[in-house]
DNA sequence: TTTGATTGCGCAATCA
DNA sequence: CTGATTGCGCAATCAA
């Protein structure tokens, strides 16, 4: 919850904020200044190969340095909304799955019960068989009905 | 896969590197460098309040200065590390939630199944006392009927 | 107040 | 070359 940068404003600390609307003068961001060709100590030849545009520092206040450098920023705060949107739905889908999970095992837990009670009737069954006894009126099945949906 | 930053390695674009190793002096990372009280314009006053310290450009050069820059960008790595965790971690999350998701319907339906089973079973019975046959020992008898499916 | 944790942002290297 | 990613440092906040 917050937003600042070094860029287009620079905090005052406090409170003071000066805008840099489209800052490309200043010598803000400042970097070494690498010499124009080759540094004193080690000039490692670069393999021999173009370096008409490459291989130099690239003005800091180049217009297409500036051109290129705003592109990349868009480029990257887009990127990292995706990013955060993925996530984002990754935790929803957590969610989701953890619900579906839920309502899955209740149906286990009722089916499973479902499945108990046949189960305890048909042994009531196999013992009046097993007894010889006449079904007669002691046909008490607890019925418990039921149907899926 | 690859780092860069501006700070301790100046990116010789092609592969000139020069290392600054505790750069402290010179002009790197210049910041519009605010008036040691106000900047020029919108000198406006700060809360009327101690600014001992605060509100001053605080020396890019100070030993304390870079101290708390490093303490601050281990922090940073620290959350990021950690942040990227928790997300690999939701990642897995729903994968195992997914595998448990697939195993409570596989048992859903060999549930279901071994129900209709026993369901059929007890319509067969609840036939054969309708229709008032005897049940011998196997019941079958007189009746041509279905078997389910 | 201090200090570590977060977060938005820009830069540069690299990927695609 | 261009946009997308990613690691990194800075600064503002937040939270203890």
């Amino acid at each position: 919850m917050s937003e600042a940068s070094q860029q287009n404003t620079t905090p005052g600390v406090n409170g003071i904020s000066v805008i840099h609307t489209q800052a490309h003068a200043s010598g803000l961001q400042q970097v070494p200044q690498l010499g124009p060709a080759g540094p004193g100590g080690g000039g490692k030849a670069v393999p021999p190969s173009k370096q008409s545009k490459k291989s130099l520092p690239m003005d800091r206040n180049s217009d297409e340095y500036r051109q290129r450098r705003e592109r990349n920023n868009m480029a990257v705060k887009k990127s990292r909304l995706k990013s955060k949107q993925k996530a984002q739905d990754t935790l929803q889908r957590v969610n989701q799955l953890k619900e579906e999970n839920e309502r899955l095992e209740a149906k286990i837990k009722l089916l499973t019960k479902e499945l108990s009670v046949l189960k305890d009737l048909f042994l009531e069954h196999a013992h009046n068989l097993a007894d010889n006894v006449q079904p007669s009126s002691t046909e008490n099945t607890t019925d418990s009905d039921n149907a899926g949906q």
